[in-house]
DNA sequence: TTTATTTCGGATAAATTTATCCTATATATA
DNA sequence: TATATATAGGATAAATTTATCCGAAATAAA
């Protein structure tokens, strides 16, 4: 569904979240410790999100990756995805057509909307704060 | 959300389901040609089609790939999916955990079981026939 | 039985994704 | 300013997916 770099983008981001909420930063090590992914492309992943502007890095010494704390709940799924892997999952056709619309459709075509629209609604109304709260109750995990 | 196989394999499956309806027999030459992919890529999907038992394939002169006539309103999207990617798209964590299941979910888990639900319920009730049909109409497409 | 036809299946190759390594660059602090 | 610390980013490598090629095996028909 997801690629490997956006599983690991959104399990980073969520621990990040849980860090910041606490007022600490942290680095590619201890979050691949974290979620269980190899580190170096674990710390590629986390340029990509700088970049993206869902999370900040600080360089030197008492740097790492924090998100602003009054972002954690504005912070959606989506922007994690698109960032990642952009918008394809659910602008893309699902039969691999050129485009995906309504006037030139694939036989899978009217029956995908409606999963891709679930998955984007899905993914647009998931903010970080909602999932780190799980994890930080012990409701949910980040790895094994 | 598919792999290119699996895209294949579903375009692969509808165009040979038509064809069958009219008792006529296509070349893995035929279905690249009208659901514009790699013909040898194609040809081995086919195989894991057949081994599969989703189609039929005959070999020799006025050979071909085929599917029982009456079988074409029974086979389903989730059958051709399964044979060729598996039901990982499914039964897979959606954040990558070795796993997936209720009581060690990860952060996304109970959301994702809508979609991933849906996603089931969709391909386990969509056959054949009836994408064969909307192609025949013309009120879908195969390529471009 | 010979020939033409057609799928099967193994061996490779190309492309993409995933993963690693190493150096450059920036920053806090002593 | 010097030093230790940490992210940025380029170059590579490994693994997986996608794609190609070619000879083997099966089959229909002459
Ligand atoms: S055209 Fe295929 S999903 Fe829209
Ligand atoms: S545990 Fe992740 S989707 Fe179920």
């Amino acid at each position: 569904m997801f690629s490997k770099a956006c599983e690991y983008g959104i399990k980073a981001s969520i621990f990040i979240a849980i860090n910041s909420a606490e007022g600490k930063r942290v680095s590619p090590k201890a979050i691949a410790k974290e979620i269980a992914s190899p580190e170096a492309f674990t710390a590629k992943i986390l340029q990509a999100l700088v970049k993206n502007g869902v999370i900040n890095s600080v360089k030197g010494a008492h740097g790492g990756f924090e998100i602003n704390k009054n972002e954690i709940a504005t912070v959606k799924l989506s922007q994690i995805v698109n960032a990642i892997d952009g918008d394809k999952i659910y602008s893309n056709c699902g039969l691999g057509l050129h485009t995906c619309d309504e006037i030139h459709p694939c036989p899978v075509h009217h029956k995908f909307k409606i999963v891709k629209d679930e998955l984007r609604d899905m993914l647009e109304n998931t903010t970080l704060e909602e999932l780190a709260q799980n994890i930080k109750s012990g409701a949910s995990f980040l790895k094994m």
